[in-house]
DNA sequence: ATAGTAAATGACTTATAGTCAGTAAATTAT
DNA sequence: ATAATTTACTGACTATAAGTCATTTACTAT
């Protein structure tokens, strides 16, 4: 049926324009200061086509946050082949992650916002959300193993809480990033430097390193 | 004066009953979902009245946090004269800190809710958050430089970059917490075990030990 | 008592997320 | 080609909640 995945293709495509203008929208004004009377406007489309294709505007985010995943994967895809063991393909990890978020921190922005979202298996945008989770997960995961068996990696430590515990790290100098601007925190902190990889890097040598 | 004071100590309590009942709300019904007519329910006054002593609802979320502050604040002067070293004391505030948020995590909810608030110096609200900002930092600081004199801590480091690193990394564990409850995240991560205060501590060691 | 000041009120304005009955366009059937 | 049907789109409308302000009430001083 060649109509049919036409149609397909051509929603696909719309839904695509959606998060476009969306993205123009929130990058541009902030999540909470955006309107969707805006972003349908910069779409081309009136108010109701944009919630034909998104249930609310949190779902909008959601979405945008789908694309800096997928766009960060693609990071780590063209990284790994340079790195020669596990623990060097974690460290790329790592830092092509606090490199990305500093060339988009808009993406950083507004992945921080969002709290513990609902699964909703009946939404697109969860399901490719929780899809681009899982593989981001899959590949973390699997790198670590790779560490452990060509003995880069200690085999002692517990892997789910070390892998926790150095990404909250992560998460905590993307969200202090955000703050970099606030007067008193930037007196008494030196917050570009935390993005200087030199104490992750330590860290994850004292933490995981064999 | 009696009266005038009288009438300022009357102004600081309807105040601080408010923030009581912003508190509540707030807690109970996240601060998205609460809305002011509920907390100006809970006070018994008019929202009008909410408006005259906070100019936001915003400004209402601050005063909490400075709440938040402040209690951890005690927990830090309590906990201190138990400790024998610049370093142990550190470590000390580091663990206080932690658990606080445990203890309490709707105050860690809303405090990384805000990101970079603007400091009004018209508005008592943002000066009391800046002023208890200024404490925090003051004393942080101070216990390093203490720890550098008797030795605990190394000299060599860079104070203001390390501080920063290991303040991130604990931002990031609180975030990690809220977002315990997410389904996917919690099947790839140990969640809990981050807040076991192992991995901060070997950090700590690493970065700044003598 | 009366005037003057400070505190409190709640109806009103404004802004925006989200809905839905109606319209238009594309597709299929006759 | 035309009608019937399905699919896509529209924008006026509703609901909700933040924030305002003219008016009222309570308190203080003379």
């Amino acid at each position: 049926m060649g109509i049919t995945d036409r149609r397909a293709r051509e929603k696909e495509q719309r839904r695509n324009d959606i998060i476009d203008a969306a993205e123009r929208i929130f990058f541009i004004k902030g999540f909470e200061e955006a309107t969707i009377d805006e972003v349908a406007e910069l779409a081309e489309l009136s108010k109701g086509t944009i919630y034909l294709y998104f249930k609310s505007k949190n779902d909008l985010a959601l979405a945008i946050n789908t694309r800096g995943q997928k766009k960060l994967m693609l990071l780590f895809r063209s990284m790994l082949p340079g790195c020669h063991s596990g623990f060097e393909k974690l460290e790329g990890i790592v830092r092509s992650y606090i490199d990305f978020f500093n060339v988009y921190p808009d993406y950083a922005k507004l992945a921080l916002k969002f709290g513990p979202f609902h699964l909703d298996k009946a939404d697109q945008t969860s399901m490719e959300y929780a899809h681009e989770l899982e593989n981001y997960y899959t590949l973390l995961f699997s790198v670590f193993d790779e560490g452990i068996k060509d003995g880069s990696i200690n085999p002692q430590v517990d892997k789910k809480s070390v892998i926790s515990f150095i990404w909250g790290s992560i998460l905590g100098i993307m969200k202090l990033q955000q703050l970099g601007d606030h007067e008193i925190l930037n007196r008494w902190l030196d917050i570009k430097a935390v993005n200087n990889f030199e104490y992750i890097s330590k860290m994850m040598e004292q933490l995981i390193k064999r």
